[in-house]
DNA sequence: CGCAAATGGCATAAGCCATTTGCGGTGCATTATT
């Protein structure tokens, strides 16, 4: 029987789907057919569907990575509504005795999802075992975390490669709702993805109606959020830089006789749980947050998304307006901008290296002929474990350090210790030199006169040849004055003679916006770029 | 980098101004104490 009969069958007898979108099935004949995937779709689009069917027709259990547990939770509940096999998930929030079943479970081919954080398949035991269970298909969802979190806050989202390899490489599936191109490329990268299938859904939300709005000072913002919020119907989410602004744009809506509550990761446990079941059941009609709402809040009826300030890329921001309007139905999505706030974003991408442990970790490493585990470095060493392991994810970039199976070993001609730490605080400055660029785009958006989708779209590779008509720069009449540059089009391979090979992402008047490989955005004047003959187009 | 809180100097004293200092976002897992 053929792949899709076999896919439509399953999908409506164990899940009662009748039918499946293209997207979907094409992403599930990959993954069939034993390759990797990285699929781009919207939530509520049916991303989770693509593992979800394929798991059941393949010989072997399916382990899934959630960023939270609040996520792995949602996953297995909703897995259990349906007539899908058993699933399960392993974390530090359940009891070690739960865990132990759902361990015994899974190894005794009772479970068939698997759900996991990446800190826990940085440990060996876990890991073992699941290396025992020969899962046939290994999915990451919410990827983009790969790229955002994988290199500092969560640097284990960067070891989940040498994990896909220890599993000996089972079809892989990376999924999210938000990427850019470098981000897809970073996802596919850093999981060491072969020639991975790469599907991408539109990015278009055409309901939200885009808009920024200048702001003075921070005193003259706050009024104008409050007035603007209190003025337009909910439900809606204010998104602001910091958790003393959460708990002061509450409070200021809340005296505004708006139902509002603040939400970050600072509150306790309890507390965030009530205003997110609150907003959800409607009893809460603002919340005042910082980035840490909203991955798997699924409102469709959200009707404003309004920001306090830029967050530090425009992936980010995507990610938070795309909260607005599910539905279908008209939303208005808002930035209160002041350029002073590219301070904070500055101060946030700055990485400051600590040479000296990078040193000792070079160090320990290269001691040790046979190699070391991080956990046994991490033993050795004062530092903290996610401290070790970003610095060993470094190393690696640098190709001062080598990942076997579950050992760091130092590379075959790599230069000594000293010399080592400038090859990674080299790799660091690129790091946060691309970090850098991305809060520049992210204030080109909040500045541009040009139509505002056009601007988002392009930034995630989707052409838009005329102003969207549903944003503040197209009411007021985007400047019709040819922004096509004909000699470097949307997405056409240019070529600097000192910045080497980028990708053309934006026109705007007299300037381009080129995605360059190595050092990520830069603007260039056409005039400029004209006279010097410093850039061409190579493919 | 920008902002707010803390500190310090002035000196009939209290409060005002200038300067310095500290802080700013995301979650997992783990472990020691109530």
């Amino acid at each position: 029987m053929p792949d899709d009969e076999h896919l439509l069958r399953t999908a409506e007898e164990v899940f009662g789907w009748t039918s499946l979108r293209r997207e979907q099935l094409l992403a599930m004949r990959h993954l069939l057919d034993g390759r990797d995937v990285v699929v781009v779709m919207p939530t509520g689009a049916g991303k989770s569907a693509i593992y979800q069917v394929p798991a059941i027709l393949l010989d072997g259990p399916t382990v899934v990575v959630s960023p939270l547990i609040a996520l792995q939770r949602d996953q297995v509940t909703s897995l259990r509504t349906t007539g899908a096999p058993a699933a399960a998930a392993i974390n530090s929030a359940q009891s070690s005795e739960d865990n132990e079943e759902a361990w015994r479970a899974f190894t005794e081919a009772r479970t068939e999802y698997l759900f996991l954080s990446p800190e826990q398949l940085a440990k060996a035991d876990p890991l073992h075992r699941l290396h025992q269970a020969r899962p046939s298909l290994f999915v990451v969802d919410e990827a983009h975390c790969v790229s955002a979190w994988g290199h500092d806050f969560r640097p284990d989202y960067l070891r989940l490669r040498h994990v896909i390899e220890r599993l000996g490489h089972p079809p892989v599936l990376a999924l999210t709702a938000t990427a850019s191109g470098p981000v897809r490329a970073d996802i596919a990268e850093h999981l060491g993805l072969r020639d991975a299938a790469v599907i991408v859904a539109g990015f278009d939300r055409p309901n939200l109606h885009l808009a920024v709005r200048f702001c003075t000072d921070d005193e003259e913002r706050r009024r104008a959020v409050t007035d603007w919020v209190a003025d337009h119907a909910g439900p809606g989410l204010v998104y602001v830089p910091t958790r003393k602004d959460a708990e002061r744009y509450a409070a200021d809506l809340t005296a505004r006789g708006v139902i509002a509550a603040a939400f970050h990761a600072g509150m306790k446990a309890a507390d965030r749980r009530r205003v997110q079941d609150g907003f959800m059941r409607g009893d809460v009609d603002v919340v005042a947050a910082t980035s840490a709402f909203g991955m798997g809040i699924d409102k469709p009826d959200v009707r404003f998304v309004a920001h306090v300030a830029t967050p530090g890329s425009l992936d980010a921001y995507y990610q938070e307006i795309g909260r607005a309007g599910r539905d279908g139905e008209p939303a208005r999505v808002i930035l209160f901008h002041r350029p002073e706030d590219q301070g904070l974003q500055r101060f946030l991408t700055t990485r400051t290296l600590d040479r000296e442990c990078v040193r000792e970790v070079a160090a320990a490493v290269r001691r040790r002929r046979a190699g070391i585990a991080i956990s046994d470095l991490v033993r050795r060493l004062e530092h903290s474990r996610r401290k070790v392991t970003a610095v060993v994810n470094l190393l690696e970039s640098a190709e001062i350090v080598r990942t076997g199976h579950d050992r760091v070993r130092y590379a075959e001609g790599a230069p000594p210790p000293a010399k080592a730490v400038a090859a990674v605080a080299e790799e660091a400055r690129r790091q946060e030199n691309r970090d850098r660029s991305r809060v520049e785009v992210m204030h080109q958006y909040a500045e541009t006169r040009d139509c505002r989708r056009r601007f988002l779209l392009g930034y995630f590779g989707q052409e838009l040849d005329q102003p969207c008509g549903h944003c503040d720069n197209c009411d007021e009449g985007v400047p019709d004055d040819g922004s096509e540059i004909s000699e470097f089009p949307l997405n056409s391979v240019v070529r600097h003679e000192q910045w080497g090979r980028g990708t053309v992402v934006h026109h705007e008047a007299d300037r381009l916006m080129v995605l360059f490989d190595d050092l990520g955005y830069k603007t260039l004047s056409l005039a400029a770029v004209r006279d010097t003959g410093v850039l061409r187009r190579s493919g």
